[in-house]
DNA sequence: TTGTACGCGTTATCAG
DNA sequence: CTGATAACGCGTACAA
């Protein structure tokens, strides 16, 4: 039964109920030899009776560093960047460090607003997963840019760490599996295309078409942020209402991300459409309900844990070994085989 | 192109370069009326070019309000956790405040930690569910036990806002589904007693089963902390390995997580039981991948978004209108039929 | 309308 | 070994 309801106890209040100064307090709590180890237990013990809880504000204050780490990244929701969230935040926890959580939704006017709340807390390193490949607002961080975790694809603006999945050489697998199964007409998904990784996966499509002497103009591309119903959408406006058949001869879909495959999938199911007999289906990201779906879903594996690794890897470092080298780290995606995908000729 | 590498810009500092006295800037910057117009426009202009921003850490300590709101969770990666996350950093981001996220993967002394950085900081709210049906750690927030919510069931000791799902009714209607469908020996996967929710869960199981005439010893329980693993391990233990049937005849499997059942659903596949033509089962929560999932998972529906809602909105009332009054809402789960359970005799 | 003075809870420096 | 004292950046009574 710690003293509650109490005003604040701070170093001050605890060093009045001993009768000495509040500096010997301030000492004792922080384990500086000088004081006499009497004193010093003296302290510690009315400081836990009292239930001092040490002023992290005031400290930041004072020391100019506030033990937080910024979190921004758009849709915490998905699970890879959840997964890096939670990696991020318990690790931290260990050292004493707190995690603050943005959301830009993929929309740069609230990235721009995180980061500038970010920023007026002093954070001690920051992690931000960009809406744009423009980088305009990076540049608020360029006080910092050495204690800043980028990820996607370096900005040569922008000289700071990054963690990077290649996304060219996803797009690139993801395609050319598609083609060697006898699927060049092909439905593509993907990202707006200022999104950071959406031009790249583009690029790594086209030259598996081009290397396949296929044509790019072919394909026809749905643009939309990650969601279920863009894929559901998509699939729709492609489709004639009453014949139930693509309006363009389509075999197959390329999707940048897994929820644009599931929305596929919902709107398979609803026009009596057989994944993969009347329609193959690539995804990418291979989400916890990929290996679930019916049919398993073929996608591309992120490696997350690896992402989330090296991210707090490198923040560790930063915080704890006070490391000034900036790092670069590029992932590669992988296929994993599942059943979405029918070889024809 | 802002001032930056420069000093930190303060208040002071652009008093200095205006020639004025520092609180001048201060009031305008803050829009008070006193201040000439001409004087607060020459401010602002100043302000916006050496790029100042506001000092979070100074004003908290100031104001003794920091306009953070403290999130503990256990596992954030839980999509329902995840879910609740985010709704609140996105609501509350509008308004300034920044969230504070923890996890306690379960673990009582780490939410002890996190409760003690969380307090810190001086958060405006703090928002918990808590590990342990022992509430010793919710104490720590007696000071404020008003900016509080927590997202479990009541506890008498802590006079709290409440935002609860009620896992008795969602128990007793898990089990009454599979008793309904003729399904009396079943394994239940539960998570540890100490949980909050699990002994409500089983509560509401008994209940069912006792309306059915049907003995609760002859059930075989599994617990543990939800994840795949637990459900995979659980179901294999529980086999023959050589036999492939059950050790104990069961024809149905309840259980408290979808997580849980898709550990089931795993280890089903691997030794060859057929979902759910040699075992039904039930879940709960309605992961997104309950849909998906082959067959797709007759589950309990957790309305996360009401949760998350009004969690969101008990908050906003407190931080933005000062609300002193607790709230307390509970919420109903509700069966989604699916294809995972086979009416048998 | 603007400036002065003080305090929020710490840490750090310097005397005693 | 301990105690004053200044400073971090900001807000706010009060004085000018």
């Amino acid at each position: 039964m710690a003293g509650k309801s109490e005003a604040n106890v701070t170093i001050k209040s605890i060093a009045e109920e001993l009768g000495v100064s509040f500096s010997t307090v301030a000492k004792a709590l922080n384990n500086d030899p000088l004081v006499k180890e009497e004193t010093r237990e003296r302290v510690r013990e009315k400081a836990a009776q009292l239930g001092y809880l040490p002023n992290s504000l005031a400290k930041g204050l004072r020391s100019k560093t506030s033990k937080t780490v910024g979190v921004i990244l758009n849709d915490i929701e998905n699970p890879t960047r959840t997964h890096i969230v939670k990696k991020i935040s318990v690790d931290l926890a260990k050292y004493g460090y707190t995690t603050l959580i943005f959301d830009s939704l993929y929309d740069l006017s609230i990235e721009r607003k995180n980061l500038l709340t970010v920023l007026s807390r002093l954070p001690d390193c920051v992690v931000i997963s960009p809406v744009s490949v423009h980088a305009e607002n990076l540049s608020l961080l360029s006080n910092m840019y050495d204690r800043t975790v980028i990820l996607s694809r370096m900005f040569d603006a922008v000289p700071a760490n990054y963690v990077h999945m290649d996304h060219r050489r996803g797009g690139y697998i993801s395609a050319k599996t598609m083609l060697e199964n006898g699927h060049s007409r092909n439905i593509i998904f993907v990202e707006p295309s200022e999104f950071p990784s959406s031009d790249q996966f583009l690029e790594g499509v086209k030259q598996a078409y081009q290397e396949h002497g296929v044509s790019f103009n072919e394909v026809m591309m749905v643009y939309g942020t990650p969601s279920l119903e863009v894929g559901y959408q998509g699939l729709c406006d492609l489709l004639d209402q009453n014949t139930r058949q693509f309006k363009v001869p389509t075999t197959g879909v390329i999707a940048s991300c897994d929820l644009f495959a599931f929305g596929v999938y919902r709107a398979a199911a609803k026009f009596g459409i057989r994944i993969p007999d009347d329609l193959s289906i690539i995804g990418y990201d291979d989400n916890p309900m990929a290996a679930l779906s019916t049919p398993p879903l073929t996608t591309m594996y992120m490696p997350k844990e690896a992402i989330a690794s090296h991210c707090s890897e490198i923040l560790i470092s930063k915080l704890i070994n006070k490391d000034p080298v900036i790092k670069s780290y590029s992932l590669e995606p992988y296929l994993v085989q599942r059943d979405s995908i029918k070889k024809i000729n």
